[in-house]
DNA sequence: CGGTCGGTCTCTACAGACCGACCGGTGCCGTAGT
């Protein structure tokens, strides 16, 4: 062991009790002290926060790290509080503005070595000049996956970050997920800007979850189905306790009720709830006060239960990261767990509504004017007198424009025109173009979702394809497989190996996700995921490979 | 896109078909109004 070993052991030991630092913990610390920003996708309980929690304490400035909830915020905070490490504070709207300024003096003085905030903190100029005086030695980026799956739309905030980590000198960062396909991680890299970075990636293999898909017929029928089934799964102490997921509020409530009707201890999880109300769901859930929890996407960030037997699906997710994610949660203690998508084909329609974000074509003509019309460069705070959007669409659109190479932003984070040759109309029309060559993707991967439902094949070997491992042997643990639909043998193809570069003649550049020898799935930049016949593409010569992955 | 709900039509019964409208997820933040 060298002593820059010894010296994280010894801080994890003495510090926070952690007598055994794992090799994938140890490895992605090493890279943060010798200064590398870190791409790292542990499964969650494989000790993620230690990551900078101990590189922290051997650097001089604090370290910032970026957190999606401000529930999970808290739970972080309470984390640290538990062992000798120093303070860790938080700044959020949720605090009185006394409160917030005692949280900056403490980090200020040096009472506080860990400082957490949402994204949305730093579109303000104010907080970047604060942490820029307090010189930042490590930027975390908790729950990556964020940046990617939420930052093009939702929490725009998210994507510009990377401008955020320029402003404080770029110190070094360390981004955290438990899940990130290929995709995802290229989308994280680039976005947050990682220079040089190194990636600290465990195999995404769950070996005791079984996985299985239930055709179902109509609606009606499917849902007597789930409910048979969690009540079955329920009554039997071997898979007693876990999760339902559900598309819509209202089936969250329906799933519910129908469940404690039939005697079982039933919760509904929604962000429609109030605050208090699925705080009280949350816990009893992990103190086992319920015997399942009904829940739309909002249950699932910084749920660590080791005992949940099953992860039911009443209705399909809109990807397989996303699902992936949320049947992860069963069996952390490593005993077997049932993993089940209760699936129609139709459902799959209220993912593509939920996720077609329409570019927002208003604010990309007015912040395009605006920028184009300035004197100089313009502080994006200042856009709200211009634009007439919310500041979800404001920041969306700037981001778009930014994408489209119509802006850029400068050294001190404001945004200018970039080609005074360009008319803002052109510029919205590239914008527009981005716009839907990202909701390309977002269908592709509904389609891949599609994919794994209906496949013959070994079930595991589909998903563990989407994150580009490969499976030769098949799984003999999922539903293909007891069936005996799913084949045996499936050597990789060594033509188009896995993460390799390729060119195709109508699709363009892409990446290789799955190879085997009669398809291959490939991400293409333009058009999302597309699953190839290997037959036709050697026949036609389709597909050429750039750069060996 | 599909499920649900309320209203209207059918063509002469108090029922069933049909049509259009509406809804559908994830969380910060900050401000208006109790």
């Amino acid at each position: 062991m060298s002593r820059r070993d010894d010296e994280l052991q010894r801080v994890a030991d003495r510090t926070f009790g952690w007598s055994r630092l794992t090799d994938d913990q140890r490895v992605a610390m090493e890279h943060v002290v010798d200064g590398h920003d870190v791409l790292v996708v542990l499964p969650t309980g494989a000790g993620k926060s230690a990551i900078y929690q101990v590189p922290a304490l051997l650097e001089d400035g604090p370290t910032l790290v970026v957190s999606p909830l401000l529930a999970l915020q808290q739970d972080q905070l309470e984390g640290i509080d538990d062992t000798r490490a120093p303070d860790a504070v938080a700044v959020n709207s949720a605090q009185r503005a006394a409160e917030r300024e005692q949280a900056w003096r403490a980090v200020r003085e040096g009472g506080a070595k860990y400082l957490f905030l949402a994204p949305e903190q730093l579109a303000k100029d104010e907080t970047v000049e604060r942490l820029a005086e307090l010189g930042i030695s490590l930027f975390v980026v908790d729950e990556a996956h964020c940046v990617s799956a939420w930052g093009h739309d939702f929490r725009p905030d998210y994507l510009r970050l990377g401008h955020v980590i320029e402003r404080l000198g770029h110190p070094t960062v360390i981004a955290l997920t438990a899940t990130a396909a290929l995709p995802v991680r290229a989308d994280i890299v680039d976005r947050l800007g990682l220079r040089e970075h190194r990636e600290v990636i465990a195999g995404f293999d769950r070996p005791n979850l079984h996985l299985a898909v239930v055709p179902a017929g109509g609606d009606d029928e499917k849902r007597r189905e789930v409910v048979a089934r969690v009540r079955e799964l329920d009554a039997d102490p071997a898979t007693h306790g876990g999760l339902l997921y559900v598309a819509t509020r209202k089936d969250a409530e329906y799933y519910a009720e129908a469940l404690a009707a039939e005697g079982l201890r039933a919760e509904a999880y929604h962000a429609g709830m109030r605050k208090a109300d699925r705080r009280r769901v949350h816990e009893s859930f992990l103190d086992d006060g319920v015997d399942v929890v009904v829940a739309t996407s909002a249950f699932g960030m910084g749920i660590d239960k080791p005992d949940v037997r099953y992860v039911l699906h009443a209705s399909a997710p809109e990807s397989l990261d996303s699902y992936y994610q949320q049947v992860g949660r069963a069996g952390r203690d490593g005993e077997p767990a049932v993993v089940e998508l209760h699936y129609r084909p139709e459902d799959l329609n209220l993912q593509r509504f939920l996720t077609a974000a329409k570019a927002p074509e208003d604010a990309l003509r007015e912040v395009a004017r605006a920028v184009e019309r300035a004197d100089g460069p313009v502080r994006p705070a200042d856009l709200k007198h211009e634009v007439d959007a919310t500041p979800v669409k404001r920041t969306r659109a700037v981001n778009l424009l930014e994408e489209a190479g119509a802006l850029t932003t400068t050294e001190n984070g404001r945004l200018e025109y970039l080609d005074e040759d360009t008319r803002p109309a052109d510029a919205v029309r590239d914008a527009i173009e981005v716009a839907e060559t990202r909701q390309r993707l977002v269908r592709s991967r509904i389609e891949m979702m599609r994919g794994y439902a209906e496949t013959t094949d070994c079930r595991r070997r589909f998903l563990l394809g989407y994150f580009g491992e490969s499976l030769p042997r098949r799984c003999g643990d999922c539903d293909t497989c007891d069936a005996g639909t799913s084949q045996d043998v499936q050597p990789e193809s060594d033509e188009f190996p896995v993460s390799s570069a390729v060119q195709h003649a109508e699709w363009g550049a892409g990446v290789v996700v799955s190879s085997d020898p009669a398809e291959l799935t490939v991400m293409f930049e333009d058009v999302g995921y597309k699953t190839l016949a290997l037959g036709v593409v050697r026949e036609r010569g389709l597909l050429e490979v750039v750069r060996e992955g």
